[in-house]
DNA sequence: TCGCAGATTGCCT
DNA sequence: GGCAATCTGCGAA
């Protein structure tokens, strides 16, 4: 169990969203730890790509995807609903995110049920605005390093025997890039 | 089972 | 002022 280094954001942000399949992401709350398998990621550059928040200039939302990589990068949208990002590129990108879209529950289960007031195992983390909620993730965890053992981090995993892309989900622009990412088990 | 509209706040044009 | 990297419930079939 090791946690994921600085050097492994410092790529392609489409090579680390297909890498961080099968990774696994920790929340420390307090004594409580709860863990899950990254499933679902979706890459957002800077340039060139219509869709990402880092597409036209930096502003005070969204400056963390132009920050240190490794970090993590958190919004709100539709007036209720935290996304959770990680902040990833290339040095000579100045700006790029992945968008941790789906994790399976591994640990922590119940404190999951109880931040989601549903007990269907399969509707609790399956969506990135579900797992912000599950994972009790706010802006308050903008920014915050995901390289140290804290209360956010990633941690290394499994590597996914297949991965799938398909078009990203959510967006209006930018809808021809195959920058969804999943796998098969 | 499927599809659509409402919720609700902060951001950008 | 309008819309957003979404989720949920409800109504129709």
């Amino acid at each position: 169990m090791n946690i994921l280094s600085r050097k492994f954001y410092n790529r392609d942000t489409i090579i680390v969203a297909k890498d961080l399949l099968g990774k696994t992401l920790v929340r420390k709350i307090g004594k409580q730890k709860i863990t899950g398998v990254i499933i679902e990621t979706e890459a957002y550059t800077g340039k060139n790509d219509p869709a990402s928040h880092s597409s036209r200039k930096k502003t005070e939302r969204n400056k963390a995807m132009f920050g240190q990589v490794g970090m993590s990068y958190v919004y709100f949208t539709y007036g209720m609903h935290y996304c959770f990002n990680v902040v990833a590129k290339k040095s000579e990108q100045q700006s790029g995110a992945v968008l941790i879209r789906a994790i399976q529950p591994v640990k922590g289960i119940s404190v999951m049920i109880k931040n989601r007031k549903t007990d269907n195992i399969l509707n609790l983390t399956n969506g990135p605005a579900k797992l912000t909620q599950a994972l009790q993730i706010t802006t308050n965890q903008y920014n915050i390093d995901l390289t140290k053992n804290s209360e956010l981090f990633i941690i290394d995993g499994v590597r996914p025997k297949k991965i799938i892309a398909k078009p990203r989900v959510g967006i209006k622009t930018g809808i021809d890039k195959l920058w969804n990412f999943s796998f098969e088990f």
